[in-house]
DNA sequence: CCGCATCCTATGAGATACTG
DNA sequence: CAGTATCTCATAGGATGCGG
């Protein structure tokens, strides 16, 4: 590696390239979100994705969970500054993705094609 | 998701994502390369993986592949227009890394010490 | 409503041995 | 030198059911 260890960026990296993190964050850039949000803003996410992606970025301080006491339970997610700041890096991801779109997909293609006579 | 099919952001997710693409385009940003200067830039990676990497980036138009009809084989590889755009996502998703690493690390900490006493 | 536990499968990736 | 071919293992993630 460039640096023993990764340096700290093999853990940004697990989570940009997780499955959901990027629209969990996403999401939670729009404001406070409760949990049943969530799953409704994230289509196709599961009840233990949800649930493991938000924890892992509670873990790392990205993100913060409020519990009232309430019956039903209510739960409350929100990003930290260092999580406000992290869209900024999902927004790079997601625009550089957008703006090469295209020119992968073509890439993509003429190779398989060169490849499968 | 947001978009149906991610919009081709799950591609570039899957590129950052993965344990060596980073690297291998941190050292392809300095110019031509061949592979077994990539196998030593790079330590830790084997051949199997290195050439995977390598072709995953071909196949998108990120990287081109020259082979010179030598005795021995020389292959040389290099960064396309795409690939060295991709060098710019490549050092934010780098420096964010780092500049948030201590912060993220004592998250973690706190986290882990709150769960276990 | 929120979330944990369990089971299962698909994929990423390491180790190793062999070739033009 | 620059790969390909197998084998094996670890982990991500889906499905489902229970529990406070």
């Amino acid at each position: 590696m460039s640096c023993a260890e990764d340096c700290g960026v093999r853990d940004v990296q697990d989570r940009l390239g997780d499955k959901w993190t990027v629209h969990v964050v996403v999401e939670l850039s729009g404001g406070v979100r409760r949990f049943s949000e969530l799953q409704r803003l994230v289509p196709g996410i599961s009840q233990r994705m949800l649930t493991l992606t938000l924890r892992r970025l509670e873990r790392d301080g990205l993100v913060t969970r409020t519990v009232y006491p309430t019956v039903p339970p209510q739960v409350e997610y929100e990003l930290t500054a260092t999580g406000r700041d992290l869209t900024g890096l999902v927004r790079a991801l997601v625009d550089w993705s957008l703006a090469h779109r295209g020119t992968i997909a073509d890439a993509r293609r003429a190779y398989d094609e060169r490849r499968r006579p």
